[in-house]
DNA sequence: AAGACGAAAGTGGTTGA
DNA sequence: TCAACAACTTTCGTCTT
């Protein structure tokens, strides 16, 4: 067993918080992520090579498991093995016998989509990293689908991803879609009008982001030190006092932030390197940047 | 050689008639 | 429903370090 931190390296203060929605143990006084990826979900919810192991994932697989894909089949025709006529009492048992394994097997393909979703899920989740709470979530969003019937005529893992995106959305914690598709390899494209059909479905709302969101994410994925998130976070206020922000993608804002912070900081990072993090292109960065630079009179030069 | 720059053309979503 | 529009991307040649 590792050691539960107990006190922060940056500043040594005893004053840790758990964060569970991200997963983190961060110091409330420096701001320094001291533990990422506390709940990790791969232990339960991964399943290896070896699939016997079905009994250790949660509950909701359980229910799906109950046939295995033992079928059994009733003819339609009202005869007995050798061909005889059926009595009339015994035609009405089979009509109701017929009439619920037809009931059953139609629920059985929903649990089959079901137990393949959460399969695909989980694996997303933990390409993800993403904590227990925000993967629960995603699973009731997937069940919403099913119900609603959205999945008919899209992929599983499709309409899995674009899950697993709203709850992140609902949780605070969103990820670009770039970083998204790409992680799980699928089409931004595709993924995108994915996201938009379930929300509409589903009427789930997702206010409009805005750029802070990103600016913990993206700078420890970049590895810049806490201060650099707090100077964006500076910066940022700005931007909303000026309302520099409306009308601007919050991924390419948070990342020209992120770029000015970052030489500001002495800690420079290349447009590039930004740009793949934020799932945005180096021109996108250099136009917001341009904007925010002459707007508030930064003169990157007088850095490095 | 790598990073930054900016022009030009293209894409997909939003908006308003 | 359609066209205009703004934001953003892609691509590419050029300049700077």
């Amino acid at each position: 067993m590792e050691e539960t931190p107990v006190k922060c390296d940056e500043c040594g203060s005893r004053n840790l918080s758990l964060d569970d929605v991200r997963g983190e143990r961060v110091c409330v006084d420096c701001g320094l992520v001291i533990e990422s990826d506390i709940v990790d979900l791969s232990a339960e919810w991964n399943q290896y090579e070896g699939k016997d192991d079905k009994s250790r994932v949660g509950s909701p697989l359980n229910m799906m498991l109950h046939d295995k894909g033992l079928a059994t089949e009733i003819d339609w025709q009202n005869r007995d093995y050798s061909g005889k006529a059926i009595a009339n009492a015994t035609r009405t048992q089979l009509h109701r016998m017929r009439k619920w394994q037809k009931r059953s097997r139609v629920s059985n393909s929903r649990e089959r989509n079901l137990q393949q979703a959460m399969q695909d899920m989980s694996t997303m989740g933990s390409i993800l990293g993403l904590p227990k709470s925000i993967m629960d979530d995603a699973s009731l969003l997937y069940r919403r689908c099913l119900d609603a019937n959205i999945i008919r005529g899209r992929s599983i893992p499709g309409v899995a991803a674009a899950c697993i995106f709203i709850a992140c959305e609902l949780a605070h914690v969103p990820r670009p879609i770039q970083d998204v598709s790409s992680s799980l390899r699928m089409g931004k494209k595709e993924l995108g009008r994915t996201i938009r059909n379930v929300k509409k479905s589903l009427r789930v709302r997702t206010g409009p982001k805005s750029a802070n969101l990103y600016f913990d994410q993206f700078c420890s994925k970049l590895g810049l030190a806490p201060t650099v998130v707090t100077e964006c976070e500076e910066m940022y206020q700005k931007v909303v006092a000026y309302e520099m922000d409306s009308g601007r993608g919050p991924t390419g804002l948070a990342a020209a932030i992120i770029y000015i912070a970052s030489i500001v900081c002495g800690q420079r990072r290349t447009q590039r390197e930004i740009a793949d993090i934020a799932g945005v292109t180096e021109v996108t960065i250099r136009n917001r940047y341009k904007e925010l630079t002459s707007a508030f009179d930064i003169d990157l030069e007088a850095y490095e």
